[in-house]
DNA sequence: GTAGTGATTTTCT
DNA sequence: GAAAATCACTACA
């Protein structure tokens, strides 16, 4: 693979409106420098949680210090924990001062098999397209805790990539796993992997 | 195949 | 004290 195929995509792609950043994002490489070696995973589905004009965000009602990341620049992670037991991954978009994020739904497992199968249930091994099918599935898989929280992702830890023979259908549904705001169409995945989280 | 429940941190009422 | 941007196990049809 030559290396004017793959791109890092640099602050500038996170720092446009959430909802336009979505369907983009679905198809690219996230790529993370673990302690344990290279990862690499194929995102298939995300969402969109923005401040303004939704109750589900957690930054709808005002800055704490979980969601604070949110406030600040794109381009950065926001790993927040949920339910006692699961880590979430987002990508933090729009400018400085608009609480916006991608969450990460799903991926499908790329380089690093070894490290993500060691970190999962031995259930679920037999169905590598289901190791990274849930945004807690991924992180726990991919060792990715609040260290990894407020992460530059310009920087060489844990970035994304653009590999243009990558190929997407785009499809959207009401979100996930939520009480408030099921109306809203945020959730973007590609209808063609076997890795998203709806069956 | 679908349905129900437990685990357990952060944040808000 | 309760709910939340979840997952995997168990039970039952």
């Amino acid at each position: 693979m030559s290396p004017s195929k793959i791109k890092t995509l640099s602050q500038s792609f996170f720092d446009r409106p959430t909802l336009e950043i979505a369907p983009e994002i679905l198809g690219k490489y996230i790529v993370f420098n673990s302690p344990f070696g290279k990862l690499s995973a194929r995102i298939v589905e995300v969402e969109a949680y923005i401040d303004q004009d939704d109750p589900a965000c957690h930054a709808a009602r005002g800055k704490t210090k979980r969601n604070e990341v949110m406030f600040g620049e794109p381009g950065y992670s926001y790993i927040y924990f949920i339910y006692g037991m699961h880590y979430c991954l987002n990508f933090v978009t729009e400018q400085k001062g608009k609480a916006a994020a991608l969450l990460l739904r799903a991926a499908e497992p790329c380089e690093g098999m070894e490290i993500i199968i060691k970190n999962s249930p031995q259930k679920i091994i037999t169905k590598p397209s289901r190791l990274l099918s849930g945004p807690g599935k991924f992180c726990r898989a991919f060792g990715l805790t609040r260290e990894q929280n407020r992460v530059d992702l310009s920087d060489s830890l844990l970035y994304l990539e653009d590999r243009l023979e990558s190929k997407v259908r785009v499809e959207r549904s009401n979100r996930i796993g939520i009480r408030l705001a099921k109306d809203k169409l945020w959730r973007f995945y590609d209808s063609e992997s076997a890795a998203v989280s709806k069956p």
